[in-house]
DNA sequence: AAATATTGTCCGACTATTCCGCACAGTGCG
DNA sequence: CGCACTGTGCGGAATAGTCGGACAATATTT
């Protein structure tokens, strides 16, 4: 393993919204190493145009990052056509939309899509979400919708490893603690293919979230954040309507060639 | 300077496109140096979450980077705004838009919004352009509108460094081969505030480019591409929309908080 | 189907790389 | 005006990464 490159990573990863300049000497003292051999990993990145200078010697995020980002997004065809269908489900129900996938048992958030369509209204704070800025991040899996989805398709021992490390530590009251709770209500999200949220990671928000299957995996899920009134009220509609964009979704994803006509 | 970053960065740069997989015995010649020391690299990236494993030892671009490409957004806020302003342009004109910064002398791109607004179908290829896939990496500044925009908010001698270091390599016979008439140019586009490119890039591709001013400095700019029949035609139109879009852009940026009511 | 030529993966020793301590310079504050 | 705090650069020393080889697994050929 690289002990660079980790380091690297986690440095760029240290550059938050609520934290997003960074000098030598703060650097150092978060990373735990001398102060120039901070300096050299920002002066690094920074030649390299993942970081750029601001006044007084202060790093920020680059632009750099995007000639990458830009890369996956080509490998990852459906994340585009995932945007679009997103953004229709959160204009059709008015309610937050999201996809994320699991990476080594964290959930990894990568798309999202607001009814109003614009990041100068925070909706995060409409739910009362603390942090509005970054993906969800520290949430553990079972506390979401999003996460017992995906945790429903990995194997049970694989899903025991990841809670054995980690743990079970719910987050408010209607959180699952145990792990025969847990397997139960996994089983019963792979028979009936979407997960419930009631208020089991912030008061007041509910989710609902289904799976995305492609290449008979399942590689993604996504989620409406509903706020708790809304949702105890609107439940099977809200489902209904995910659960068909979810559909169309994958009827668009699995079919490979939609340029040939009849 | 730290060799790991660097080589690391250059790994990834070569995920594109028309190249989405590597494994370990092609990237060492590429790289020209020992298999198991690139095996090493991808092993790390990997571990990163910043390349996935496929089938059969191979590596491609993994998810991971969207955690920071999201940081990168955050940090950026005028991407998303100048992103919707594109959009309604490219919907309003049917024209291909793109945004663009200069970062080393080298153009790098980074928005871009389609009339029909479908990556399924492939705009590039309708205008003929050799690589659809990833950003306009390689082309000479000095060839596009975009590229000439961008040159000309830099103070000419730093104009002469960058061309000194990289020649003027004309592309086409309509490309700008001496830096007298480089000069001439920047100081019109100065003057003007627009830049064209009459198929001085690739044949039968025409653009027009505007600066985005932003706290009083120039620090990207827009352009819009226009097949040759249609810019011989409708150039003035074509020019007048995107400099009335750029200015709402450059309007709604440089007020900073426009939730304030009277 | 067997054999071969690839490939990916792993291990251990060397050496060049990066880490670290220190000293310098620039800036904001008391 | 001086102080304390930053960011920055240099050289020595040790760790990290490179390198070559051997093994295993897959793909390709005969």
């Amino acid at each position: 393993m690289l002990n660079t490159l980790a380091r690297a990573f986690q440095v760029l990863s240290l550059f938050t919204p609520g934290q997003p300049l960074w000098g030598a000497s703060r650097l150092a003292v978060r990373l735990g190493v001398p102060k120039s051999c901070a300096h050299d990993l920002l002066r690094s990145l920074w030649r390299l145009g993942l970081l750029e200078r601001r006044s007084g010697g202060q790093y920020g995020l680059g632009l750099g990052l995007f000639t990458l980002s830009h890369g996956v997004r080509a490998a990852h065809p459906w994340l585009e056509v995932s945007r679009r269908e997103m953004a229709l489900l959160a204009v059709q129900t008015g309610e937050v939309v999201h996809l994320s996938v699991l990476q080594g048992g964290e959930l990894l958030h990568l798309e999202d899509a607001h009814p109003a369509g614009g990041p100068t209204e925070n909706p995060a704070e409409d739910l009362g979400l603390p942090s509005p800025g970054l993906d969800s991040m520290g949430i553990p899996p079972q506390c979401s919708a999003m996460g017992k989805v995906l945790l429903s398709g990995l194997p049970w021992p694989e899903v025991q490893r990841l809670i054995g490390a980690q743990g079970l530590s719910g987050l408010t009251v209607n959180s699952i603690n145990t792990a025969d709770e847990l397997q139960t209500e996994l089983e019963r999200i792979r028979d009936q293919g979407y997960a419930y949220d009631v208020e089991e990671a912030f008061p007041g928000v509910c989710c609902i979230a289904a799976p995305l299957w492609m290449d008979g995996q399942l590689r993604a899920a996504i989620s409406m954040s509903v706020p708790a009134e809304r949702f105890y009220a609107h439940k099977q509609e809200r489902r209904a309507q995910l659960l068909e964009a979810v559909g169309r979704l994958e009827a668009g994803l699995n079919v490979p060639a939609p340029q040939g006509d009849a």
